[in-house]
DNA sequence: TTGACTTGGTGTCGGTGTGACACTAACAGG
DNA sequence: CCTGTTAGTGTCACACCGACACCAAGTCAA
C-alpha cells in the first residue's frame, strides 16, 4: 500500500517537550531512540501525524503511546522547519510542551516506557535532530508563560504548600525569590485557596496546603485576565 | 512525474497574515482566490512550503509572490491543522504574520497584483477556510507583542511623529491612551532619538519627527530586554 | 493683519505596587 | 527540654502609573 502525490511533500511529526518539577529541579522527559536515524540517542517523545487527527491529538496520541501519559497540561510550540533537521529526509515537526505532576502518581506511569527517562533540563544528554534548539525554545516560552499565567500549577499536586509554589518560581525563573513578597503577590491575585489540611511527616512546623482555585480562574480569565506575576 | 510515500501524508502550507497601519484603521491584506475551493472568496496570501525552502522562506517567497511585498518582518504565529480545514484533502497550514509599513512606498506595489487588496480587520469580507481563526489569532497576538516588545515601528515610517506612534498604539490596541503618559512612557525607554526634522505640510503646528534607535535597542535585548509598556 | 482653528508639547500629584528587610511560632526528633 | 528546621508575618521607601489642563506654534481664511 502507498500514496502518491503530484508534488513532493515534507513528512509531518509532532513532538512534546514534557517539564515536570522533582524536588528542586526542572526535568524533560526523554527517549532513548531505537532505531535510526540517532540510534541510541536521546529525543523527545513524538511521531508522524495521522490523516485523521488534528495536530494536539497526534501530539496526545504519541505521547501516551511512548509514555503513559495522559490529561496533562499541553500546549503548542513552536513549528520547526530546517531543511535538514532529519538526516534522511524532509520532515517539519510542530513542537507541544506539555507540563506533569510527577509528584502526584504519574512519575512511574511515565517512566515504564524503560526506554523513556527524566533528565534535568540543564544536565541531560546530548539530543536528536535539533531537539536541542526545540528545548530552548520551550523553555524559553515555560518561562514566559509561568510569569503571566497561572500553569504553575500542571506541575504540582492539587494541594500545596506556599513554599512549593515558591520554589516552583525560583527553579523553573532561576532565580530566587522573596518569600514575603512571593506570599503577597499570589495571594493577593485571590486564586489561592487554603485547606484546612497541613502538611504531613515533616520533621519541622507543618505548612497550610492551598488548592488553585481553577473555576474562579476561568471566570475571571474571560473577562479580562488577572494573573501577572513579577517583572 | 510523481512523488510515492508508505504512508499517506498532509499537505503542508504556509499562510502570511499581513498587517498594515492606514491613518486610523488597522488593515490586513487579502488575496481573492481565482480557482476552488473557495473561488471568488478572500484568503491570505500562501502556499505549498518547497522540499528546499525554510517554512519561513516559504513564507516569504509566497508573499512576495502573491504581492509584491518583500524584507518585511515577519514571524511565526501558529499551526493549523483541523483536520477538515480545507474541503478537497488534508492540509496543515502554518502561519506567519507580518507588519508592513504601508506609508512608504509598498503600498502600490502590495496592491499591484491586482487581486489582493486591503481590508480594516474588522470589516473585511468573509475568509475562506479557517482563515477568520488565524486572524483572530493574528491579531491577539499582535496586540500582545506589541505590549511588550517594540515592533510598531514596523508599521511606520523610518521618521514618525510621537501622535503617529500613540495612535498606532490606539488603533491596534483598540483603547484610548493618554497622550502626556504615553510620551513620558515612550520617551523614557530611551530608544527614540529625535531628529532635527519637523512634519512639513500639516495645516498646523508642525511635529517634530522621531526615528526608532534599532542598533541601541538589539544591543539592550541580548543583555535583558528593555521594553514594557502598558498593562 | 488678525482672529480662529488645529495639533504639538509640557508637569504635578496622589495612589498603588514592588522590593528590601528580620524575627517569632510551631513542630519533630534526639 | 534543647536543637534544628521551616512556617508565617508587617513596614517603609521608592518607583511607576494614571488622571488631569493649559499655552505654543503654525495655517488659513476673512
Amino acid at each position: 500500500m502507498s500514496y502518491t502525490y503530484k508534488y513532493p511533500r515534507p513528512g509531518l511529526t509532532v513532538d512534546c517537550v514534557v517539564f515536570g518539577l522533582e524536588e528542586d529541579t526542572l526535568k524533560v522527559l526523554l527517549i532513548q531512540r531505537g532505531a535510526e536515524p540517532f540510534q541510541g540517542q536521546w529525543a523527545f517523545p513524538g511521531g508522524f501525524v495521522e490523516m485523521d487527527e488534528t495536530l494536539q491529538e497526534a501530539a496526545r496520541r504519541e505521547l501516551e503511546e511512548e509514555t503513559g501519559l495522559r490529561d496533562v497540561f499541553l500546549e503548542q510550540l513552536h513549528t520547526f522547519g530546517r531543511v535538514d533537521r532529519d538526516p534522511r529526509e524532509r520532515i517539519v515537526s510542530v513542537a507541544y510542551y506539555a507540563l506533569v505532576k510527577l509528584s502526584d502518581h504519574q512519575a512511574k506511569a511515565a517512566t515504564d516506557a524503560c526506554d523513556a527517562a527524566w533528565f534535568g533540563i540543564h544536565d541531560g544528554p546530548p539530543l536528536a535532530f535539533d531537539h536541542a534548539e526545540v528545548l530552548e525554545v520551550a523553555f524559553g516560552r515555560l518561562q514566559a508563560k509561568l510569569m503571566s499565567h497561572p500553569i504553575g500549577f500542571e506541575l504540582l499536586p492539587k494541594r500545596f504548600t506556599l513554599s512549593q509554589l515558591q520554589q516552583l518560581y525560583e527553579v523553573v525563573l532561576e532565580r530566587a525569590l522573596d518569600k514575603r513578597n512571593f506570599r503577597k503577590k499570589v495571594l493577593s491575585t485571590g486564586l489561592l485557596v487554603q485547606t484546612d489540611e497541613v502538611q504531613k511527616g515533616v520533621a519541622h512546623r507543618a505548612a497550610r496546603l492551598y488548592r488553585f482555585d481553577e473555576r474562579k480562574y476561568r471566570r475571571l480569565a474571560k473577562s479580562g485576565l488577572g494573573f501577572e506575576l513579577f517583572s
